[in-house]
DNA sequence: CTCGCTATTGAGACTGAATCTCATTCTCAG
DNA sequence: CTGAGAATGAGATTCAGTCTCAATAGCGAG
């Protein structure tokens, strides 16, 4: 947290722009709650605290997070958003349960040589990729087998 | 496109729906333009042919084709869907050019290979994935190349 | 072929996520 | 402490996609 907040600082320094309190409460709440969180979330849970930030500050501050190498953006197959910590939290892929919503976390080093070794082939120059993969969990998927 | 229009005609049928003018020209019109479409290019192009159908239409359509195994959706990293041929055209994956928009196709067998086996680990029945990579395409890479 | 039950259509209202506008307020370097 | 420039919030706007509902069309029975 007081090595985000210090990148955070020295990002938004060397661009001329400004810490202020709503980007402080901003990157404060994703600390206390980690794990995939949307843009609304947090707007709801400022709003609890009284740290009130506008969604469009909101949006603009998840924006300055990102590029500032802080929190990253990840795609679950929803229509809209969901933000990681990418401090201290390396690359990895979703697994995403289609009943409970549940997110798994995996990484395979088998899978990066591949696709680098497809791109190669085809000269494509990579410079990030996502792989999500749909299905039912664990638990999901007992409670299925159990229904039939 | 025979076949597709006979797959189309019998899963409107099983299901009590019917075959109209409007969704036998959109069905027609994605086989005149194969590849990665998206709904508004699908508006705009039957339009031109005065074959127009709403907005509500096209899309209703597309999620018929979609139902019934005629069409998939795909995930470009855009801000909307984009749809291409299910039928003798099988799964693969996509590389996206972040510069020109190409879309490059691939599949791999040791990709899908180590997905089941991830999955196989946590206990997660898969039933869908994607994997896209982003990046520059050969052309893109090679321009971006020289201008350093 | 005609009838009539249903499904379908289109215009436009609506939604939800995200972005923009701009007048007012805040930050921080000097 | 101050002022230039950045940031903020309310609300308007955008954009893809969905919904509503009155008018229309498909199609199976007769
Ligand atoms: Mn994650
Ligand atoms: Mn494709
Ligand atoms: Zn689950
Ligand atoms: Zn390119």
């Amino acid at each position: 947290m007081t090595h985000a907040i210090q990148v955070f600082a020295e990002y938004l320094n060397s661009k001329d722009l400004k810490l202020t309190k709503e980007r402080r409460a901003v990157l404060q709440e994703i600390f206390l709650h980690p794990g995939h969180l949307e843009a609304e979330d947090l707007a709801h849970n400022l709003r609890k605290k009284r740290k009130r930030a506008s969604r469009a500050t909101i949006y603009r501050t998840l924006d300055l997070l990102v590029e500032s190498g802080i929190v990253r953006k990840v795609d679950l197959g929803h229509e809209h958003s969901h933000y990681e910590l990418e401090l201290d939290n390396p690359h990895h892929e979703h697994m995403i349960c289609l009943k409970c919503g549940k997110v798994l976390e995996f990484s395979d080093k088998a899978i990066e040589r591949d696709l680098n070794r497809l791109c190669k082939r085809s000269g494509f120059e990579p410079s990030s990729h996502r792989f999500q993969i749909f299905g039912y969990c664990d638990r999901c998927r007992k409670a299925r087998e159990q229904a039939v």
